[in-house]
RNA sequence: GGCGACAUAGCCAAGUGGUAAGGCGCGGGUCUGCAAAACCCUUAUCCCCGGUUCAAAUCCGGGUGUCGCCU
């Protein structure tokens, strides 16, 4: 079993400083667990290491996609443990760092992506079918899978879809639904979780956008729009990249944008200690401040010693 | 000092006698192929005192506060 170490947290809490110096002191490499900064040319808004930091330590899954390709959780796992394997093969330390829960799900959990990948004019020819109406959505779910339509809101039809793409694609009940999660047996998950008091941690969050925008967030922006991409595009579903190209094309200017910016990374952040809170086995570790916190960082290096599997 | 209007949750706000809409924000949660996505839940007794009434956020009197106009 590899040992892995996993650095969770929500965003501006601090993980990329604490993850390059772990990767430092311990002879690791870094995967990220983001699923924006894994997409080349938005570097501003998903807020990337710095070529500076990236220099520390070796990272990989940062700017590696091309956001025009379709990337999903699935293709994730497969990259994500390809280099996890290969980090430890050559005798370092992997150290998996990000805040997409569900990335963070595809290594800890033996998930299982075998299932078709998704077929967007399926799912648009299933809900046109329904009559674009949840109410009636649901009920073919229901009919197909009675505990999987327990467990997703009728609201929902996204997730809807996709369940209902599945089981009309052959598979007779969604296993994920039983409420069994296997731990992936391929790694020892070391997991930490980095956590600020929530005023602080919205107080970084803001001064954060405003950062991003003197770092020049308009112009790259501007950039990805003259590239021809569009607002279907992953890159415009980043939080900063939806908001200011809506200020934009409705006439405003990009600085009308920050007050929603700020908004909806608050809310991102909190969503992702939702999610990290589910973890059993997480190791939380509180941060303070804008200074390198020794007394943190050692508490994270005797938690992966005690965490970890010995030869 | 006078006249008038208003006073409902953190904010905006409906309700004009029958026991508090809605929106936003906050907080909590769900999560198996776009996840920085999609979705769900929660949040007040109506400025204070007294009166009328079976019953008042709603009517009456007084107080306090805010705003506007006048002197």
């Amino acid at each position: 079993m590899i040992n892995a170490v996993f650095i969770a947290g929500p965003t501006a809490s601090g993980k990329t400083e604490y993850a390059i110096q772990l990767a430092r002191a311990l002879n690791g490499e870094i995967v990220s667990a983001d699923s924006m900064q894994i997409y080349k040319y938005m570097d501003i808004g998903s807020a990337k290491p710095t070529k500076e930091e990236r220099a520390l330590a070796v990272h990989w899954l940062v700017d590696e996609i091309d956001p025009r390709t379709p990337f999903t959780a699935a293709e994730y796992k497969k990259l994500a443990e390809k280099y996890i394997d290969d980090i430890a093969a050559r005798g370092k330390l992997p150290i998996i760092c990000g805040g997409t829960g569900l990335y963070f799900n595809a290594l800890i959990y033996d998930m299982d992506f075998s299932a078709p990948e998704g077929d967007d004019a399926y799912r648009q020819g299933v809900w046109e079918s329904c009559g674009k109406d949840p109410a009636v959505l649901h009920e073919r779910l229901k009919a197909l899978d009675p505990h999987a339509a327990e467990v997703i809101h009728p609201n929902n039809v996204k997730r809807t879809l996709r369940a209902i793409e599945r089981l009309e694609h052959g598979e007779d009940k969604l296993a994920e639904f039983s409420g069994v999660t296997k731990l992936n047996p391929k790694y020892n998950s070391i997991l930490i979780g980095l956590d600020r008091d929530r005023d602080e941690l919205y107080d970084r969050i803001n001064r954060r956008v405003v950062k991003l925008y003197d770092a020049g967030l308009p112009k790259e922006i501007r950039t990805l729009m003259d590239m021809g991409f569009k607002s279907s595009d992953v890159a415009m579903k980043g939080i900063g990249y939806k908001e200011i190209i809506d200020a934009v094309s409705e006439g405003g200017c990009p600085e009308d944008a920050a007050e929603t910016i700020k908004q909806n990374t608050r809310r991102y952040a909190k969503r992702q200690l939702t999610w990290f809170r589910r973890y059993p086995h997480i190791n939380w570790v509180r941060l303070s401040g804008d200074d390198f916190d020794e007394n943190a960082f050692s508490n994270m290096l005797d938690i992966i010693e005690n965490g970890r599997i010995k030869e």
